[in-house]
DNA sequence: TGTACATCAGTGAACGCGCGTTCACTGATGTAC
DNA sequence: TGTACATCAGTGAACGCGCGTTCACTGATGTAC
């Protein structure tokens, strides 16, 4: 954990705007909790004041861009939900075969969970007291879920998925792969199997893939 | 939440023994926290001042029964762990049918951690500090896991689950289960489907036992 | 170009809180004689 | 049976800590004239 002993005010002219300037300050904040995320990988690390020691700046100076700390962690759940679905679009990108993007869109979410633990916990281990007034449209992360259930829905209009309701398939899917790692984070001396051989076995019998579509193959010419 | 007034001496005469009495409180301290675990839903609720409190003793007693905050949860988690692996184990022992074991089983593991989110948070999403240095073969919980292994290779002896291997088809299950409790505690708002149609689907799916012999069945005769 | 002034990003000190833990103690229970 | 004593379960006060939040402030940046 590096702290970055400089104050703002560096050897940039700062613009006079203070929305100028404040998100300036606002990025060096997320920036420094999503250094204490990596660091410690458990969003309880993010607290005001050590997000504010991690920036260098005094503990007060956090209410000039956050209402809260409560409105902190939600921008930092934001930021790292946008950098998670942008891990899994692009992986599946990377390929125009279904099963193959699907394949991939998964693997990028389980990697980014093990990688990056302590942003999958801030995204699906936290609960944010704003939150309960949403409606199910609203929720963070139906857009995301809906890349799977189009994965899915994509692999059975190309024969490679047994037929069957999509969106409850992708919901199954999404469900084992939580479970995966939450339980391998909680439980590390358990044997686990290969994650990527588990994953596939779980979209073999969940989805109805070949296994020999499973298997991750090079680039497409 | 019940905040009893009483000092630990009742009309009850005391035996001297220094342990019976000793037992007493401790069992009224764990009484305690399961309280606060019920009511707040959180392991971070069981603090040992909250347990005191709610125990009406002083903080320092906790210190005669255990030697910190964190022999204090430790003792929490067994107990807890316990009364889950009694409720799952008791629920399979309803039926000799090898696929409604499995079954019931499985929807007595959702329905603890459904009806009891504190006691499963404690279980399966808490690190204890002490932990690490477990076997595979102490970890709590391996005696649980392998009744789930035992019921699925009772299925595929008994031809009602497709051949294969035991223990990675009751991981799967398993981390499809704390998939499906975690994130309906976490996502309230998603809409889930029936959780016991949606074990019925993937214990269909990952085991290959048929969907008719998942349906909850009457006692045998 | 030079000076007086306004802005406002960031500060330092302080608040009350709940936490885990320590320490010397108290006083009812039970025992020895 | 009666009295002096030992035991030890439980206490009250205090500690230092990190937390979120408040408040009146400071002082460099940029502007008006």
């Amino acid at each position: 954990v590096t702290t970055s002993s400089g104050s703002a005010s560096g050897n940039r002219a700062r613009s006079r705007n203070p929305v100028g300037e404040g998100n300036r300050l606002r990025d060096e904040l997320l920036a420094a909790a999503g250094r204490l995320l990596a660091a410690k990988g458990d969003p309880e690390a993010v607290t005001l004041r050590a997000v504010a020691r991690e920036a260098g700046i005094a503990a007060p100076s956090v209410y000039l861009q956050f209402a809260d700390r409560d409105a902190l962690l939600q921008a930092v759940f934001v930021e790292h939900f946008a950098e998670f679905q942008q891990a899994i679009e692009a992986a599946g990108a990377a390929s125009d075969d279904p099963a193959q993007r699907l394949l991939r869109g998964c693997l990028a979410y389980l990697r980014f969970a093990e990688e990056r633990p302590g942003s999958y916990r801030v995204i699906f281990e936290t609960t944010y007291p704003r939150w309960p007034e949403l409606t199910t449209a609203e929720l963070p992360g139906m857009a995301a879920f809906q890349v799977l259930v189009d994965g899915v829905a994509a692999c059975i209009t190309a024969g490679q998925a047994r037929p069957g309701d999509s969106f409850q398939i992708a919901t199954d899917i999404w469900v084992a792969m939580h479970g995966m790692v939450s339980l391998r984070q909680r439980l590390s001396a358990f044997p686990w199997p290969a994650m990527e051989q588990q994953l596939i076995g779980i979209l073999h019998a969940l989805a109805g893939v070949p296994v020999g579509e499973l298997i991750v193959k090079g680039e497409k010419p």
